[in-house]
DNA sequence: GATGAATGAGACTTCATTCAT
DNA sequence: CATGAATGAAGTCTCATTCAT
């Protein structure tokens, strides 16, 4: 039974990792189940024995992607100290993994994003989701008075759009600038934005109208 | 034969009217050319005598409702001296227009995005035109020395990405606290992004000389 | 008004002209009214004014080249008296015509017989027509004892068909020898197929079987 | 495998049976894929799964017959030996073959010719390979001095002409005289056409050293 | 008489889903 | 468990015809 439930684990995988691809290239209503079945090198029946239905595979896969995106997020807040070092941290490693997986972020930002009113309700609480950890950071950043205080909901979700938007147009034009350049500025940036300094590194430029030091 | 001008002029509005209605309801795939019909008052052939097809009608949409934005965008800015000011007022009309307008700020970042190659292109062309009136702005700051030198396209984009998910959560969701607050809360955070005071409350009032720290 | 009975009668061969130059272009299905009109120089509704529809169209240009062609074939059998001689001065009359109007050819033997019922049902009356006009002179060769009793009508219908195929392929492939050899060809082997020689030209070859001269 | 595989070419047959109907019925543009699915006793989804598209259907139709046909004339030239038999036999067959399945004769001859380019190529490649089947006989005869020297392409298109036009008017009209008799006749006209004398009653026997000139 | 905007029936095609084998 | 033939709803688009201007 096991060696059958890891089979059937290994098999949804696969068809996941098909309907990113397919959906990625097609779009949601263009991706069809042939092709995703196809390219997961399996049946038609095949998919629909391990998933209820076509919106079910997009829905899966915005949960699972999340999932792992959610566990890389908050090994990276664990890892630091400081609550603004922390938010960096969560804004780093969410713009690399997505930055990483070109398809998956493409999917998730523009193809589910348009697919209809379940997919964008989900990826819009996936978002709140992540805003959110980011926001708690803020808060605890207020509170311990390394920022002044402000409305840390809204930044939390500023500078997720900000995030989305960099990042897609680097997921979405051909290949441009290493995305280090631009990860540097973008901290820079939000950082700014909430009125603290660049935790570590180049701090060179002060943050005019900013007080104190987050140090990491 | 100028009444009969006329008159196409109106029916072209009235199925773009429609159609913009019909795919913020049902999104771009969902949105039946038999509808858009109906609810401009008119028939199928109707709508296709006077678009060639239904992609057609959404890009003609887009381009549309970016031009009539971008002329308040373009007198928001000439009513200001100070570039960023100016950047500023760009910000606070493009909030509200998209505020206001609710319908059509949906099909833009939602479901144009997310309907096909065509239409992302499009959608991601139209924001790089107002990207670049913010950067020009910021340039021009940069240049005055009101800022310091910084990476002024990422900036944009930024503040591009930053507005269009504060707006769009503003759009979605049935209907929050009154924009100003967002709006104030949105300025604050973004000129601190690019470590630019914030100009006096009121907007029309140039920056110069502003001399408030929001220090501690 | 006898000037608008011309203007009307222009305006109508107009349209019969475009009408056969769209419909050996595309077929009759695919022949849109629009383009008619458009190559006609006039409107849809112009169309609608001088044709009671698509339909009437074709049919009338039908008839109206049948028309002209009877005439010709007349005219080449009244300048012979001999009733083989007629015959077969209608066939090179036939096929001439045929081949110096390749796209009414075309219409006839090949658009309008696929078209539907009532065009092929014209088709086939006009083909009668002509294959009685040889029939007669076919049954006269037969009364002068210039030919064998044969079954009149089944040879003038297989001649009709013989000169169908033939010309139909010197107008469907791009450009091949000229056409009076095949002429010639064609000539010899239906003449010989009612027990006729060559009547003038190249008697050269005799045809077994036949038994009188039907010379000019 | 091999029950559903049987099935599918079942299937196959009778959505072509149906499409021969039909289109013999309403002529191609009017044969309704729907129509087709219906006397074929499946659904259109069905009719579309074992064909690309209605073009398809028509064009394995026009193949699968031809296909069919070429066997039955090959079968029918093999059995004889003399040349000009072989070239009669051939005529017979396609003849009787023609006038048994009336409907395909239609749609081959009719439908298919108007149907559009595509088609009309087709059918023209087809009847050009039965009439170099002929003409290769008539080479043949000609090499073997049974009948004097000749355009034999044009006589082989002829006889083709003159076949289709009669079978044809055997086919569309309601039913007029036994076949035979116009095959008799039809065969004397033709043979005669390249100088041949009518082999003997039967052409099962061959001609081999007919003697019997009808000459002077 | 002419124009061309408007209508609406109807055609082809796609594809998510089901289910017998 | 897998396969793939079959279904049928739904969608886009075309075009002959009408009629107010």
């Amino acid at each position: 039974m096991t060696v059958q439930q890891a089979r059937a684990r290994t098999r949804q995988q696969r068809i996941l990792r098909a309907a990113a691809s397919v959906i990625a290239r097609r779009g949601y209503r263009d991706a069809a189940v042939d092709e995703i079945a196809r390219e997961a090198a399996t049946s038609k029946g095949g998919v629909y024995f391990h998933f209820p239905g076509k919106e079910a595979i997009l829905l899966a896969l915005l949960d699972h992607t999340a999932a792992l995106l959610r566990g890389k997020v908050e090994a990276a807040i664990a890892a630091e100290r400081e609550p603004v070092a922390r938010a960096d941290a969560a804004l780093t490693v969410l713009l690399q993994t997505m930055a990483r997986h070109g398809t998956l972020a493409r999917v998730f930002a523009v193809e589910a994003v348009g697919a209809g009113r379940p997919f964008h309700a989900r990826v819009t609480a996936i978002q709140d989701e992540f805003a959110a950890m980011i926001q708690e950071q803020l808060d605890l950043a207020v509170e311990d008075g390394a920022i002044e205080p402000l409305d840390t909901a809204l930044a939390a979700r500023a500078w997720m759009g900000a995030l989305y938007s960099v990042v897609l147009r680097w997921v979405t034009v051909p290949q441009r600038a290493p995305l280090e350049a631009t990860h540097a500025s973008l901290r820079l940036l939000l950082l700014r934005s909430i009125g603290a300094e660049l935790p570590g590194a180049a701090p060179a430029i002060p943050v005019r109208g900013a007080r104190r030091s987050s140090g990491t």
